[in-house]
DNA sequence: GGTATTCTCGACCATTCGAGTCAACATTGT
DNA sequence: ACAATGTTGACTCGAATGGTCGAGAATACC
């Protein structure tokens, strides 16, 4: 498995955001409710997201999280990266940490795997997965149209 | 890291095998040495090899592993998946478990980059891996005459 | 038949990592 | 003051990783 639950539970809290956007402090047990994510561990994402400047936390009655930029400023590559450290598909393509050719000779695939994953990660933003999602929302809707 | 020991090492022992095609059955010891994985350990990959048709083991003096098929009909997808189990870099694309669309809403991304990296995986045969790594021998033999 | 060589299989083990939980504390609105 | 909320670090517990070991089975060779 390439991604624990942090990355998945972490960019579900992101989209929770991006969603409610302009609607001001967004709080935990919210995020925790709507995304299905154990509340206490939440934290630790959102703390790791506000580190590396996604988000902006407020205290106190009525406070809660959001944004700190633009949905579309922020990619999944980004967001991944912060949330699970590296996402490197073999220990060995971690750092550069070339091993000798001659014992290996496979780290060439997975070097060409990693790059295109990365971009294609760097390719979609915030705004993408929200947008969607939403349009999965009006499928389901007009499906249920049809059913009635 | 989306691979273990298991995947990186047993490739490295099929790619050891399919260069020394033709040879004779090969020593558990000679691939250990020769790609530096610790032998028993190599064992059990070997095993679950063998147990899934990629290799003919032979006991007794002068015994060892080979091929059981050809190099280039040999796919590092279903090598990788004989060793790892599975590839899915998330655990809901393990099997067909789809989530409520509205509680994550990123599997999409995630099904993309798995189907392109199997793609990708399949595309490259155990020939292909051996074909590379000569290449690089060779033009390391090159480089060498230049200092010379 | 005996022995050396090689693979085979299962049990065992240590360490690390994943996924949380919890309690104490800091901040702030009313 | 007090209640709501976020912040932090310590802690736990189970599973996975990355091995090791030893008894046994097959086989070539003398
Ligand atoms: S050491 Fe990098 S793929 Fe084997
Ligand atoms: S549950 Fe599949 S990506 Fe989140």
């Amino acid at each position: 498995m390439l991604l624990s639950t942090k990355g998945d539970y972490g960019v579900r809290a992101m989209i929770d955001l991006a969603k409610h956007e302009g609607e001001g402090p967004v709080q935990r047990a919210e995020i925790a409710r709507r995304r299905q994510i154990p509340e206490a561990y939440l934290d630790h994402l959102l703390a790791q997201l506000r580190r590396d400047g996604f988000i902006r936390s407020t205290r106190g009655p009525a406070g809660g999280h959001q944004l700190a930029k633009t949905p579309d400023e922020i990619c999944l590559l980004h967001l991944l990266e912060s949330l699970e450290g590296s996402l490197a598909p073999m220990q060995c393509l971690e750092n550069d940490d070339p091993q000798e050719e001659a014992i290996c000779g496979q780290d060439w695939v997975w070097q060409e795997i990693y790059d295109d994953m990365r971009a294609k990660l760097a390719s979609v933003s915030l705004a993408d997965l929200v947008e969607h999602e939403r349009e999965h929302e009006r499928e389901r809707a007009t499906a249920a149209r049809y059913v009635i």
